[in-house]
DNA sequence: CGGGGTATTGACTTTGCTCAAGAAGCGTGG
DNA sequence: CCACGCTTCTTGAGCAAAGTCAATACCCCG
């Protein structure tokens, strides 16, 4: 099966790539797959050789829990874009796993294929160290968050960075999203127990935030979400950021008309 | 002035370099500084042109808290032999800034003479990859740790980590460390309040665990420590875990011994 | 219509935060 | 050498946030 187009996209958002090129490109050959919710798409201690690329649906960095047995902890969540196991290009193993949310398509392309891209256009490499950087920032951003603000804030948090991201990439819009996660999934996510994260859940809704029905979200108070959460996008990178600066200003306007 | 040898020796676990590059890397010019504690290392919001390396001391991420003005959170501990700010090669700004906590021996190297050496080097490119994926790393196990332990167990973690880390570069030995970190800051790294981390200070204390002295901290019962904070070293890559397991087995041989 | 998993709610316990005050260390100036 | 002020460390008491246990409601699906 060929590249993805969504690959394709991010190679061409970091370098001009002629026609020639795309056609070098489309021929390399790559693996498809259809991922069922909570299929692992990428297991722990492997050095399976080709990284995986997330074409569609959400997936989960899961690692278990230190102390209770068969506990787990979600460290980041992964939408249609992103590479799930670019550590697995420089590092030996993973120190987690990755699973499928909802239904996911997963692309996978053995490690040559990208060391020869790498080869043919050094660009790229910046790309790759880009999106290790990028990764980290989001990372540190959570410490922050969970260092910082307490359950609804948090959640707030979570609702924002995900919708920003699914807006970005098209999967989101109109301030409605769908999150393929449970409450149990959340709370792991979150740092806490379900419970607690259901009363986060209500306290949104009390608060006339959100809406939430199943695993549709639709937000009702973007401002104030984004207030309450503390939410600034930088972190997220510029093209994202701008989308929100965006999205912020038609919103307060929204606001001051009604 | 020239390159440090602690830089050397990282570009050596990286590939075979022969007299001649060895004496062309040293011809490399570099800016070293010492910093006293509390200085701004790399500040927030810049795109300085340069990359910094710690030679000597420890230093801490730094980012405003969200909420209450003033506060902040520590996401990331910098010990020598740390780059401290890669990402600013890779992306345009810094989403936090790099502080002082101790006095500190800082190596800046201009991001051309980086470049070069990438050129001249490729192998090199999969050590700045290595490195950041090193630390994504790193970032997600202290959201593990944040999320499944609480504060005796989660501040244990933290000693066997800079531990491992600092035995792994020869700064530390014998059960011993030195932290210089006041518990405002131990606070800032785990999410805490400073009373809170001063109990779990005690609590540690208590246990027999370890012996805490300002900022010299001696560990009593490595073991003990181990297995309260579940540390488990693989997450900071091979060379560290190696050390820790032959560590751990010298500590319960003085144990059996005893 | 029943069964399994999920969501929701209540009552109670544990953990951690805040405020406040005292003790200990340390550098400065008298 | 001592007194003073500063900062950090330590401890106590009360409060707020989050966890646990248990029971019920809901919903999808067979």
């Amino acid at each position: 099966m060929a590249i993805s187009e969504l690959f394709i996209q991010h190679l061409q958002k970091c370098g001009e790539l002629g026609a020639n090129d795309l056609a070098r490109l489309r021929a390399i050959p790559t693996t498809r797959i259809t991922a069922l919710p909570g299929t692992v798409i990428v297991p722990r201690q492997d050095n399976p050789g080709r990284s995986a690329m997330l074409t569609q649906g959400m997936a989960a960095q899961i690692h278990p829990a230190l102390g209770r047995a068969g506990g787990r902890v979600i460290s980041g969540l992964h939408i249609a874009g992103d590479f799930v196991n670019l550590d697995g290009l420089v590092q030996d193993r993973m120190t987690h796993e990755v699973v499928a949310l909802g239904c996911c398509e997963v692309e996978f392309i053995h490690h040559e294929e990208l060391r020869d891209l790498f080869d043919r256009y050094p660009v790229l490499i910046r790309l790759i160290m880009r999106r290790l950087s990028d990764g980290g920032a989001i990372y540190r951003r959570w410490l922050v968050v969970a260092a910082s603000l307490r359950s609804s804030a948090h959640l707030a948090h979570l609702i924002c960075e995900l919708y920003t991201r699914l807006a970005g990439i098209g999967a989101a819009r109109n301030l409605r999203l769908s999150l393929p996660l449970l409450q149990r999934e959340l709370a792991e996510v979150l740092g806490y127990s379900s419970i607690h994260v259901n009363r986060a859940v209500r306290d949104l809704r009390d608060r006339g935030l959100l809406h939430w029905n199943g695993s549709e979200i639709g937000i009702l108070n973007w401002p104030g979400l984004v207030h309450l959460a503390r939410f600034d996008p930088d972190y997220l990178g510029p093209d994202l950021a701008r989308n929100h600066a965006r999205l912020t200003d038609t919103a307060d306007s929204c606001l001051s008309e009604s």
